[in-house]
DNA sequence: ATTACTATATACCGAGTAA
DNA sequence: TTTACTCGGTATATAGTAA
């Protein structure tokens, strides 16, 4: 079912589509999938329908663009590659330290998880995480990092507040060794939070702005 | 067609087959591909019947593994996903076609431009330029080419004249793949100049005061 | 438990055609 | 020219089984 919108969505998003609104006809469009206008014409329709493009329907000639949902759906299906083909056991992103915000600190500071990331990270974490805001040419290899399991730190409750699970994955920063946290329902986010049994801003000599990279272990 | 083939062989690949001989019933595979044991075993032997795969059917637990032709198929697929990701920056106008009045055509004669055009474009171009009026709506666009850096084309003096340096911009105009040069130094103007190995006037069968739509590659 | 055959149900495509 | 309907033929999937 959701192959044939695949490979429209792609062949859409290869002609400009993910960017702007291309011209295409049915026909141009069956002729490029290798289909009859009549089916290109239907292909059309379902993805409408499904909120995976646009349409600029025009007295000669039809716009399409691709939705976020669109872009979205195709990104899932590289990463589906990029697992294939470059997940050799670690991922680099590259990116900006950037300050606090993060809620990290604020999980370091329960008893309940502290206890979990020296055991299962197997260090004592310092208190305080590093933020890094990473660069735009990296986001998606985070994906690879919400889509696998990692270090489950299990969440809890107290005073009535629900704490839930954190994931956690071995990496290095400037050979340091060091873990990427990140709560295990995540969303989309571009700051990564890192935690380390030393201060790293002072270990490391950084500071906001500086850029690192980190090599994010996954299995 | 193919696409069944892929769906089903990345799903092998993501479980170690590009590297080693899995385990994999019939029935896993089909829970994983969302379809019935039969139907999964059909694809198995449909893919072995295409040389996709290689497999060794144990008494109990069948072992697949993907062959060259399936891994070099599977990397195909990731190539066309990063066509569209790792390409960063289109620009799409639309215009209308032009008589010459373009210096473009008298530079392209000169053949210190010609060989450069050659190497760096990577095509050899057609006697000519095609001229592309730019739509109101879409000259602020040209304001990117001006301020990117694009392809550059060492100028070079002769007969006392000063040919100043070009530069250029991969693109396609209705699917074939053509360069957009304009002087490095560029005033304003809302004609572009496309360059192309084939007579596009001919190829596309069009002419003055037809529309046209060019993706320009920015990255 | 397997794999995989056959027979039936379903989904899909495209020819013809309207607007 | 377009887009997109209906309808019938074909391809594909699965249920029921056999080995």
């Amino acid at each position: 079912m959701n192959e044939k919108f695949i490979i429209a969505l792609r062949r859409i998003a290869l002609m400009g589509g993910m960017h702007d609104y291309i011209a295409i006809s049915s026909r141009e469009l069956g002729d490029r999938l290798d289909m009859s206008q009549q089916s290109a014409s239907k292909r059309i329709l379902e993805l409408l329908e499904a909120d995976l493009i646009q349409r600029d329907l025009g007295a000669r000639r039809q716009r399409i663009r691709l939705t976020e949902e669109g872009i979205s759906l195709l990104r899932q299906e590289y990463l589906e590659y990029q697992k294939i083909f470059e997940l050799k056991g670690h991922v680099v992103v590259h990116g900006l330290i950037t300050r606090g915000m993060g809620e990290g600190q604020y999980y370091v500071h329960q008893p309940i998880y502290k206890e979990q990331f020296s055991d299962k990270l197997e260090f004592m974490p310092y208190e305080g995480t590093l933020n890094v805001q990473i660069d735009a040419a990296d986001v998606d290899k985070l994906e690879i990092l919400r889509n696998s399991d990692g270090i489950i730190i299990d969440g809890f409750e107290r005073n009535g507040r629900t704490f839930g699970d954190v994931k956690a994955f071995s990496a290095k920063i400037h050979n340091i060794h060091c873990a990427v946290v990140m709560p295990a329902r995540s969303h989309y986010s571009d700051v990564i939070e890192i935690l380390c049994q030393y201060h790293l801003r002072r270990t490391l000599g950084i500071g906001d702005g500086d850029r690192v990279e980190v090599i994010i272990d996954v299995d």
